[in-house]
DNA sequence: CGTAGCCTTGAAGGTGATCAATGTTTGTGG
DNA sequence: CCACAAACATTGATCACCTTCAAGGCTACG
């Protein structure tokens, strides 16, 4: 409990409560750890709990109608998991939520988030903007339909970067197989991979451990302008 | 400004509000007529507005890296236009607003909107509804990636017949060219021409002043399992 | 009658998905 | 610590689908 409340003070979204509210936000609120590879919660599942992440990565997938999945986006440290549909009725998850690496998650009932949340009209505030900068990255996403798939990956790879603090530098702070990134992007693993080895040998990433580290960001960033 | 008043409790999203409240969120407001094809406003521009349709209808645009542009969803009467944005700081409007037919929209200044309409807790329910419904609605459309082209034609049309209120029958109420599908399906013109000339010519489909009309659903649904 | 916007059709060519085979790394249990 | 399995990365070859370019028809509207 006393470290469910810190947890909250650390996080940037709680900078502007006192002790009180963050003691009264912190009610009915529970820790919960899960390894990598767990589902979280599966689309179309009752939405009981929405979550905060305290560290750790998940990504969010939908099932698409031929077998493959598609990721919607990866969420890190400091984002809300499915806020948004808590206020709908009756709530259902339109998505499935699958931990990336070993990840520590802060699970709030939903009887909790719409009566006490969301009368914060602050934190309410803070919610909506969240969700809308990730309807603007669908957004962005959706804008590259007629661009070429190194085009995409550019893209997502630079944003990516972007998302993150910038005290990780220039390695995204993910763990992405070549497919995960095919699955986010829209394309087949093998054509990720084609173009990330060419990009490779040009110098202008590396991948240790699964995680990409963006050398020569110009060059990156020029195949976005191309043709 | 009575006249506001009459808009406000014909629509389905304040019927549950009593006159007196309805007289306080109608302060303010502005009743704008627009003719077809006119920009409501620019993405990059601040944000000081955000809109109800009350007839007519709109697409929101987003200017792509290439010329082309894209579209992100249709609107249509009782849809709320831009709203998400507003508790954002500074607001900036993320698209573009085009009016696709004679259109009629009721016009919230920003300040109200923030300082009366966010502080009722059932309109910002539904309005996070409506904004969450859109975001599911850009999930379909991203899981379809590796579908065909006719596939995301045939899901486009059946989801748009869905939304829209069923008394319109099988008619999709929407003045629609076939750039505007493309552009928003995610293809180029050309290929939704050959698409719907083989539905139509299938007796599938038909075409009148730009509105479709779906004659064999089942036939068109079955598009979306193939393969 | 001419222009503009939309629809239609054809031909060419490229991009990227798919299938298949092989190498490499990681993890697990004996 | 080794052997084996499983997951991930790589490379090549093939080919369908769709984009692009080009040209012409249709309708509405001044």
């Amino acid at each position: 409990m006393a470290d469910i409340l810190q947890k909250l003070k650390s996080m940037e979204l709680f900078k502007d409560y006192d002790e009180r509210s963050l003691i009264e936000l912190s009610q009915g609120l529970e820790f919960v750890r899960l390894d990598a590879d767990t589902t979280l919660f599966e689309a179309g599942q009752p939405a009981n709990f929405c979550y905060i992440i305290s560290y750790g990565g998940i990504k969010m997938v939908k099932p698409s109608p031929k077998g493959r999945d598609v990721v919607m986006c990866f969420l890190h440290a400091g984002d809300i998991v499915a806020a948004g549909i808590m206020s709908n009725n009756p709530p259902i998850y339109p998505l499935t939520a699958v931990t990336q690496e070993d990840s520590g998650l802060i699970k709030i009932p939903r009887r909790e988030y719409t009566e006490i949340w969301q009368n914060k009209p602050q934190l309410m505030r803070a919610v909506n903007q969240s969700l809308m900068s990730r309807m603007v990255d669908f957004q962005t996403d959706k804008a590259l339909f007629l661009s070429s798939v190194p085009q995409k990956v550019a893209s997502f790879l630079i944003r990516t970067l972007d998302h993150q603090p910038h005290s990780y530098g220039q390695t995204i702070n993910l763990r992405l197989t070549r497919k995960d990134i095919a699955d986010r992007v829209g394309t087949s693993g093998e054509t990720v991979i084609r173009i990330l080895s060419e990009w490779t040998q040009k110098g202008w990433i590396t991948t240790t451990d699964q995680h990409i580290s963006i050398l020569d960001r110009q060059a990156v960033e020029n195949i976005l302008t191309e043709r």
